[in-house]
RNA sequence: GCGCCUGUAGCUCAGCUGGAUAGAGCAACGGACUUCUAAUCCGUAGGUCAGAGGUUCGAAUCCUCUCAGGCGUGCCA
């Protein structure tokens, strides 16, 4: 709707300067946005304030000017009108907005998709937690952030991938070994000292006890060295796949699973360092290698290679960048917990050294999750180990009311999270008011079918009520919502629309009898009530919550 | 010290890349079920957009400074 409008502004435009009426001759970014006051029609713009200084006429008159044009033969607008200091108000034919639902409905489960994406190659990466310990509730929000961005990317038409990285390399896997190696040893009944630095979780036990059930006391037999790589390896593999169990209960799939060691085995890292050095952006000092970052406006250098000869993290991370781009990646998506913001300028420096645009990579930072019970936090320590999983959040509020939880305020935003007002079953608990919606649409449904009623859009000239058509211009907005939503990866936007959504169809319901003595209208307001449970539902599974028929 | 983020109703947050009289939800108060699901709706009340300057036709939004809170600032991952 709004690209229409814009289009038929530039044409009178056009036409304007063809007659002399104006003559600046510019074609100035227009922009079509919905008013907050329905007086002010169902668009305006502010085009002709904009033009105002190019013009050397007051708005007013190039308003004036400009809404002749646009008046037009066809019946688009309704009327246009010129309101404050020069803003265009449009309104739109009643019929207009009727037509639109026959979109949604001939769209079906694809109403919402665009184009704008364009096809652009765009990866996801999220979660990427170390194989090191189960997934708490913090990698849930990165989970659930970075799996409705690549959805509402695909909707808009880009092309996703959804990758999880796994630090598979450096010495934290050395120290999952040796975790699970000492809990080996201390159950097997000798006994040990436990270093602070290593892994304090249950989990680690668990593992522990599964080498003893397969392979009994083997691993005392064998060299310290071999036996604690032995246990990294298992260990690694054992919650690894633990985390794609948890993901998967979750509802998140990765296309893709990235280990970091693979770089090193093909020689990539190696090969990138030598790539930064030829380009002069690395450096020696003091014995180690050192990446100029502050040519790109980082803080301080950055070192690639210590002086012992160890590579550092950083490393690993411009040949992993490296990698995405050689991939053919157009736009690379890093969703990472916000502690790490300090990375940002280095990765960006990295873009850049690859000699790419440093909007290519976009890294979308998800905050903290304090969780409540009931208003009170609920104690927290990674470092004890004693921390919230996220399996046990999901066990306990469901999916759908966890991811919808997450995905409900924007990313970089800190995010209270009560676990008792998500199981909540009323009017508190966002998730369900959405579904509620949906479901009641189906009742209605279901009576409609007992009674021999269905939708039809043969006289839909019969909504014209405010309730219904603000309800017919919330759904025809829907695509643009995900759009917008795409662009600015901030998949927040998708919930926020669909409460609102779903207030203006409970609003609409208790207002309106749907199945009524008139047959016309209530096979018009089914068809309405058809649209907008296709809409919630669209919305919903973007998110992956489910939009259950009944409840 | 330096850097990043945040500061909007009692609480939790939106505010669409500068627009018109700043919006929701919850909590509070008052109403609505003999009718398609009351897991709902309607109404009332609630504001110095942290503060001060600046940019312009116009600022919650952009710039500078101040205050408050969070985070980061390893040859850790």
């Amino acid at each position: 709707m709004k690209n229409e409008i814009r289009a038929r502004v530039v044409k009178s435009l056009e036409r304007c300067y063809a007659n002399c009426s104006l003559s600046s001759g510019r074609i100035p970014e227009i922009v079509i946005e919905v008013p907050n006051h329905a007086d002010h029609g169902d668009y305006a713009s502010n085009i002709a304030m904009a033009l105002a200084r190019a013009e050397k006429k007051p708005p007013k008159k190039i308003a004036e000017i400009l809404v002749q044009e646009l008046a037009g033969s066809d019946r688009f607008f309704e009327r246009i009108e010129i309101a404050g200091p020069g803003f265009i108000n449009f309104f739109i034919n009643k019929d207009v907005w009727r037509e639109s639902l026959r979109k949604i409905v001939d769209s079906g489960d694809d109403f919402g998709k665009s184009t704008v994406g364009k096809g652009t190659r765009i990866q996801v990466e999220f979660v990427s937690a170390n194989p090191t310990g189960p997934l708490h509730i913090g990698h849930g929000r990165g989970a659930a952030t970075g799996d409705a961005i690549a959805s509402i990317l695909t909707a808009a038409g880009f092309d996703v991938v959804r990758e999880y990285y796994i630090n598979d390399a450096g010495n934290q896997m050395d120290t999952l070994g040796r975790s699970v190696y000492l809990r080996y040893r201390e159950l097997l009944g000798q006994t040990v000292e436990f270093p602070e630095n290593c892994y304090q979780g249950n989990y680690i036990r668990d593992i522990a006890r599964d080498l003893i059930t397969k392979f009994g006391d083997r691993y005392l037999e064998m060299p310290e060295d071999e036996a604690i790589r032995q246990c990294s390896k298992i260990g690694g593999d054992v919650i690894l796949k633990g985390i794609k169990q948890d993901l998967a209960d979750f509802g998140v799939v990765h296309d893709t699973w990235f280990s970091e060691q693979t770089l090193f085995d093909s020689g990539k890292v190696a090969d990138s360092i030598s790539y930064m050095r030829e380009k002069g952006l690395l450096y020696e000092n003091e014995g180690a290698l050192w990446f100029r970052t502050t040519d790109f406006g980082d803080d301080k250098d950055r070192v690639v290679v210590r002086g012992n000869g160890v590579t550092t993290y950083f490393a690993s991370d411009i040949a992993y960048h490296r990698e995405k781009f050689e991939q053919g990646f157009d736009i690379v998506v890093d969703v990472w917990g916000a502690d790490h913001h300090g990375y940002v300028p280095r990765l960006k420096s990295v873009v850049q050294g690859l000699g790419r645009n440093p909007d290519d990579l976009k890294i979308v930072l998800v905050q903290l999750v304090a969780l409540l019970r009931d208003g009170a936090p609920v104690a927290m320590s990674t470092r004890s180990g004693e921390f919230v999983t996220l399996k046990e959040v999901v066990d306990e509020v469901g999916r759908d009311a966890a991811r919808f939880f997450f995905l409900m305020r924007r990313s970089d935003s800190q995010l209270d999270f009560d676990l008792e007002l998500a199981k909540r079953q009323n009017s508190e608990n966002p998730v369900y008011y959405v579904q509620y919606a949906h479901a009641r649409i189906c009742s209605i449904f279901e009576s409609a079918c007992e009674k021999g009623l269905s939708p039809s859009d043969s006289s839909l000239a019969c909504l014209g009520t405010p309730d219904e058509m603000s309800l017919i211009k919330m759904l025809s907005v829907f695509p643009e919502i995900v759009a917008g939503s795409a662009l600015c990866f901030e998949p927040h936007r998708v919930p926020y629309y669909l409460q609102e959504l779903a207030g203006q169809f409970h609003s609409f319901y208790n207002r309106n009898r749907v199945l009524g003595e008139d047959d016309e209208l209530t096979s018009s307001r089914l068809y309405l009530l058809k649209c907008t449970a296709q809409v919630l539902k669209n919305g919903l599974l973007l998110l992956g919550v489910s939009a259950p028929d009944r409840m």
